[in-house]
RNA sequence: GCGGACGUGGCGAAACCGGUAGACGCAAGGGACUUAAAAUCCCUCGGCCAAAAGCCGUGCGGGUUCGAUCCCCGCCGUCCGCACCA
């Protein structure tokens, strides 16, 4: 249906107001308006179009099966956006497309005996057909699924290129092993140090895998973040910490001879190589600590059984460092002793401890337990003791002490030899430069070293529904790339998932192949990519979405990138994010694109949380099964079905485990989709999260209603013709053009800084005194500059709410009798010169406290303002008589009168 | 453990760059309309006080300032991330 095929009904409506339906039939109208745009096409958006360009873009979902109310939120954001831009003017691309890859499906495979690919298709189809009734003004036709090998093709096509570039790596790594079901677990798959579903005992193995290596780019994905001016502060702070650079020192301590006893002749027992960022605190050393991985702790367990079940009592905790470091710290003294560099009968023993990460610096510290708080923890359980050697400011030297507390501040040496009343700066620097001019066998003992806490990524998985990783391991040739002529590696589809392992190794011919070098037989890679390096590049992608000969068009993607406002959950504020920044510059490398920062503008949304119930029997119990009662401000729960009462308990981030979910589907069937995006977006700052309850969504439902009445009423007292602007406005014409107006210029303002549920309350505002200056009008149809000025200020309102409810938009503008789309109008020019009055309301203080109110002529000079001020009733009474000592005047705020 | 954020009425919140604290909405209470209900419309709504005047009030304790929700110092509480979840 066209919109030129509704007019007769419209003009009917409007030749019989009585007919009109009171109430705004969303259902109805929801579907109607869809089907409209999707045959106009109206958000089909062409590579060509000469406007200017602009690319919104939500984190794409993983199809889980079912959207969530985040998704809500996350696509009706970026809808506003996208729709706001569109109507300013702009080329907008705003696509979608589904994150597809991942242990969820193999999981469903395993429990329901589906194909992880037939469980993933049947979630997106169900998942489109659910994003689609939310009415977001999606390009549809650039839908991509990156378990797609038209999709992953490319991929590998970008593994290849960045393994020729160098940006590829094998290494040995660590993974939390389960010895009962043969896999590889993930961190969440790790509960109190064992498997998920075995239960048992989770092992660390080493294996051999594939990284990326981002921390080639370490120095420039530091530096670059102080560009990105539109990315939330704490995100940048966040990847600052994440990538960790710090200026630090590389140290060899010399190990005593004396002490190595049966390890002599293992390698690595003449020195101990340390990192430390702290060198001024060397005289404050009481220990040295190693990780249970470093060589070192190795040889010596070769050599001590104890050892050995300590280490591997260690890589029980697992592999991730929150759990490490939040373990009790433990260590074991191998017996090893060092030489103080700076003092030769000065010896510290070497444990290995806990705590100590083998992915940072050189896996070995020195301990100084007086400034730093993992190694005060530490000496408290082994009784080391602690001496400060860095002394707080006003703080006695000889009395002070480091108990249970770490002492991390600024302060001047103590207890430190040649560096006593040094800062730490002059110290770290003396350290360095003495220690730098020690030579030890043919190499200074010290050297000055820049380190990053980011490490290179590990993208090999040991599982099935993932993007192949496209080379051949040939016995005679080493790893060898898959042709490209042969991409893509496709997953074979006969797979089982009945035992444990991953089908990839187990199945029978897959793997074999022979090599594209010499031709002998050869096995294929097995593993497969971690899911995040599909999220890194779909955005490039979308630009260029059916592309069969490259993962992009260089040109196209130069266009359209980078994206101008990117959306989605704080939880990707680093991995995600960190991962796109790097691949978009490995892909630069590589001449795919040519810009080196993906997203210019980011913003993360909070979450959806819901208040959480409980039975008489402490069962949690599901919104859409409770009642709730509130009378008298007290509010109380029961179950509908029993009367059974029911506790409220805290507000909580919507789960299934906590059966505090809310089904978009049931909401979109009950209150429309306009009303569930407005909900979304009116209650809390987008970045915050917002809590859902159903008075809300009830008192959200209500405003469409409203909002509908009240176009009806203006389109009332306009009457059936579009009135032309007249010579001249009466004074309530001009009032409702300055109102009109102002509303338009604050709404554009906060839709632009995404501050929607501001926008939504200046809606609000607007439609008030809409409201109040239509019910005062008892003869319809009104004078010809009032009809102007309502049916401008009808525009305009429908104009501002039609970015959060474009259904109900639609609706309105059909009604106030336009052609064709609001969807597709430009938004209108707001006439900033109509909103300046010319009075201003003064604030009138006496020592800061507000005692009257002052209105003046916005040309009123000070000296008149200062004497009204003083001139009150209120201002005489608080001055109490006492002289004036000073008048501060704010322009066109406030007068505040110190006394 | 490390890192990051947040804290304002009964509730969600607003307050431009340090300048009227509580816009707007929800809930609640009162009223109108109605046979009644729903819907709708009007009024009240931070605390103390009968009211006016006034005083108190932005997690707590200090400080800077003519003036602090906003800046500084120290606490308390809540939430999030930590590299194989996506």
């Amino acid at each position: 249906m066209s919109a030129a095929n509704s007019r007769p009904a419209a003009f009917f409506m409007r030749d019989h107001p009585a007919m009109r339906p009171e109430r705004y039939n969303m259902r109805e109208a929801e579907a109607k308006w869809r089907k409209a745009w999707s045959e106009a096409g109206v958000f089909r958006t062409l590579n060509a179009d000469p406007r200017p360009k602009y690319y919104v873009l939500e984190m794409f979902p993983y199809p889980s099966g079912r959207i969530h109310m985040g998704h809500v939120r996350n696509y009706a954001m970026g809808d506003v956006v996208a729709r706001f831009r569109r109507a300013r003017g702009f080329n907008v691309l705003h696509p979608m497309g589904w994150d597809a890859f991942g242990m969820p499906a193999e999981n469903a495979a395993m429990k329901n005996n589906t194909h992880p690919a037939a469980w993933t298709y049947a979630n997106i189809d169900s998942m489109r057909a659910q994003l689609q009734s939310m009415g977001l003004s999606l390009d549809w036709s650039r839908e991509i699924a990156t378990c797609d090998p038209s999709y992953y093709r490319h991929q590998q096509k970008l593994f290849l290129d960045f393994l020729a570039a160098g940006l590829v790596a094998r290494k040995k790594s660590k993974v939390n092993w389960d010895p009962v079901d043969h896999t590889v677990l993930a961190n969440e798959q790790v509960i109190d140090g064992r498997g998920w579903r075995s239960g048992a005992v989770v092992e660390q193995r080493e294996l051999t895998q594939w990284f990326l290596r981002i921390t080639d780019f370490s120095e420039d994905l530091l530096s670059s973040l102080d560009r990105l001016e539109r990315w939330p502060e704490k995100v940048r702070l966040m990847q600052r910490n994440w990538i960790g650079r710090s200026e630090g020192l590389m140290v060899r301590f010399v190990i005593d001879p004396a002490s190595v006893g049966a390890l002599e002749g293992e390698p690595g027992t003449n020195e101990l190589e340390i990192y430390t960022t702290r060198p001024d605190t060397l005289f404050g050393a009481k220990f040295m600590a190693i990780a249970p991985d470093h060589p070192l702790a190795a040889a010596a367990a070769r050599h001590d059984p104890k050892l050995q079940a300590f280490i591997e009592e260690c890589r029980r905790v697992g592999t991730s460092v929150a759990a490490i470091e939040t373990a009790e710290k433990k260590g074991y003294d191998i017996g090893l002793r060092v030489f103080h560099p700076f003092d030769p009968e000065w010896r510290l023993p070497v444990y290995v401890a806990n705590f100590i990460l083998m992915d940072y610096g050189t896996g070995a510290i020195f301990g100084c337990p007086a400034h730093d708080q993992r190694d005060l923890d530490f000496v408290n359980v082994y009784g080391l003791g602690a001496t400060p050697v860095v002394c707080p400011p006003d703080v006695d030297p000889a009395t002070f002490t480091v108990n249970t507390v770490a002492y991390d501040g600024d302060g001047v040496m103590i207890n430190s030899r040649f560096l006593d009343g040094m800062t730490i700066e002059a110290a770290k620097e003396e350290v360095a430069r003495r220690l730098e001019a020690v030579t030890i066998g043919n190499a200074p003992q010290a050297r000055r070293q820049v380190n990053f806490k980011l490490r290179d990524w590990g993208i090999s998985r040991q599982r099935y529904w993932g993007c192949p990783i496209p080379v051949i391991h040939c016995e005679d040739c080493g790893v060898v790339p898959v042709p490209e002529t042969d991409l893509p590696v496709r997953l074979p589809e006969d797979v089982t998932f009945d035992q444990p392992g991953n089908p990839l190794d187990r199945h029978p011919t897959w793997k074999h192949v022979a090599c594209p070098r010499c031709g002998k037989p050869a096995r294929r890679e097995t593993d497969t990519m971690d899911t995040f390096v599909d999220s890194s590049w779909y955005f490039v992608r979308f630009t260029d979405p059916t592309n069969e000969t490259a993962p992009t068009d260089p040109a196209v993607a130069n266009h359209w990138l980078p994206v101008d406002q990117y959306i989605g959950g704080i939880e990707h504020a680093i991995l995600h994010l960190l991962y796109s920044r790097f691949f978009t510059r490995a892909m630069r490398k590589c001449g795919h694109v040519g810009i080196d920062e993906p997203f210019a503008g980011l913003f993360t949304q909070g979450m959806v949380v819901h208040e959480t119930y409980r039975d008489g029997c402490g069962q949690w119990v599901a919104p859409n099964e409770v009642q709730i009662d509130a009378e008298g401000g007290a509010r109380r729960a029961i179950m509908i079905d029993t009367g059974e009462p029911v506790e409220i308990g805290p507000v909580e981030k919507m789960s299934k485990s906590k059966h505090n979910t809310v089904d978009p589907d049931e909401i979109i069937e009950t209150y429309g989709a306009d009303t569930a995006r407005w909900f979304m977006l009116s209650d809390s700052p987008p970045e915050r999260d917002v809590i859902w309850t159903e008075a809300g969504v009830q008192g959200a439902y209500k405003q469409t209603q409203r909002l509908w009445r009240l176009v009806c009423e203006i389109e009332r007292v306009v009457g059936p013709e579009r009135p032309a602007r007249p010579q001249a406005f009466g004074e309530e014409a001009k009032r409702i053009r300055q109102v009109a107006h102002a509303a338009l210029a604050r709404i554009e303002d906060e839709i632009e800084k995404l501050r929607f549920n501001v926008c939504i309350a200046q809606i609000y505002e607007f439609a008030n005194a809409l409201s109040s200056a239509v019910g005062a009008i008892d003869a319809a149809p009104v004078a010809d500059d009032l009809a102007y000025a309502f049916a401008e200020a009808g525009d305009i309102l429908v104009h501002c709410f039609a970015p959060m409810m474009p259904h109900l938009a639609e609706e309105c503008w059909e009604v106030l009798g336009h052609d064709g789309f609001v969807s597709g109008s430009p938004w209108p020019e707001a006439d900033r010169g109509l909103i300046v009055s010319d009075s201003v309301t003064y604030v009138v203080q006496v020592n800061g406290k507000k005692r009257g109110e002052l209105t003046l002529p916005r040309e009123a000079g000070n000296p008149a303002i200062e004497s009204s001020a003083l001139a009150l009733d209120a201002v005489a009474r608080a001055m109490d008589n006492k002289p004036v000592r000073k008048v501060i005047i704010v322009p066109n705020r406030i007068v505040n009168v110190v006394v």
